[in-house]
DNA sequence: GACAAATTTCTGAAATTTCAGAAAATAGGG
DNA sequence: CCCTATTTTCTGAAATTTCAGAAATTTGTC
């Protein structure tokens, strides 16, 4: 598959913003040309486009689907897998946070309950108090991205694009 | 300054948090002692403490002080500068969320910005579409994180708190 | 069940990042 | 203005991460 000037541009540029989100860029580029493609692609497609090993493009397909930004379709009659991206960018908006979540907050919440655990038994005050603070921001946090998940992605769009005017409207409570 | 055994844990963990965060294990370790420490420390004892070459708790102060979780305090008839971490969590959590937009999504919003107007320019309507929608998506994020910067701590607090109830509302408009 | 196509896992090399030590710069006090 | 205490910047070594190529595994077909 040849990509034009601009889509090469994209999906360099977008790899290159992977990396300042943790993601390698490899698999981000890998993201870009999947989002703006209409056709599923399949991973020997992939390599030759974006000149990557095909084992890495394996690796990369199996983190984005873990993602879900990505999606493995099968055609009958064809050994093939195809891959298209998820285009709804509320949906991968989502599913990102929701990962996210779950990669990052867990292990601290735990981390955290620990710690306050020993500071309560061994009787220090301001570390039992700091780890409570910060519990109850984790909590929150989780929460909220929690919930999230639990409502449809219209909801999840409007309350993203209201945001700015709920803080308006808490702000005078 | 002798830690305790939890103490110690704490700091050990919350650098290996920081890790999955994008921060480097011993900036976020210098950031962990400082929150849990009642009195502000000088880069000595920080060096001391947690075995720390003193260039690298140099450059993770700079680093922390970017974020502004921690603050450089100069006492009169002393040379050296006192360090304190920001301890109010909500406080640390804005200034968290604004320096990560200014890193993470202002050059997002321009790479886009630039591949949407040769698109357009292009005439690949696809790519067109698809870039517009990045657009959407990250500007309602950007507007969303610029809001809560606009706010009292008090706000973004009881908005992080209600998230969930927020949503739960908006579901039913 | 043997064969071929496709995919995944393993391994190490290349690139990047983190961090200690040395050298340079800065600031205060005499 | 020099001297000393403190901090910052520079440099390269160590650790980590990313990724290509080879080997192993899986999947489907005959």
């Amino acid at each position: 598959m040849q990509l034009s000037a601009t889509q090469e541009r994209f999906v360099r540029r977008w790899g290159e913003m992977g990396t300042r989100w943790g993601i390698p860029r490899s698999t981000a580029m890998l993201h870009g040309l999947l989002y703006i493609c209409d056709r599923a692609l399949t991973p020997e497609e992939i390599c030759d486009t974006l000149g990557l090993a095909r084992s890495n493009v394996s690796t990369s397909l199996r983190e984005l689907e873990d993602y879900r930004l990505v999606y493995r379709q099968s055609v009958p009659g064809d050994r093939r897998s195809y891959f298209t991206a998820e285009t709804d960018v509320w949906e991968m908006a989502r599913h990102i946070l929701e990962e996210r979540r779950r990669r990052e907050t867990e292990g601290a919440v735990s981390a955290v309950q620990e710690c306050l655990a020993s500071a309560k038994r061994e009787g220090d005050k301001l570390l039992t108090k700091r780890m409570k603070a910060l519990q109850e921001l984790l909590g929150a946090a989780d929460t909220v991205a929690a919930a999230a998940q639990n409502y449809p992605t219209s909801v999840f769009k409007r309350a993203a694009q209201m945001g700015s005017r709920m803080l308006a409207l808490l702000a005078k409570l």
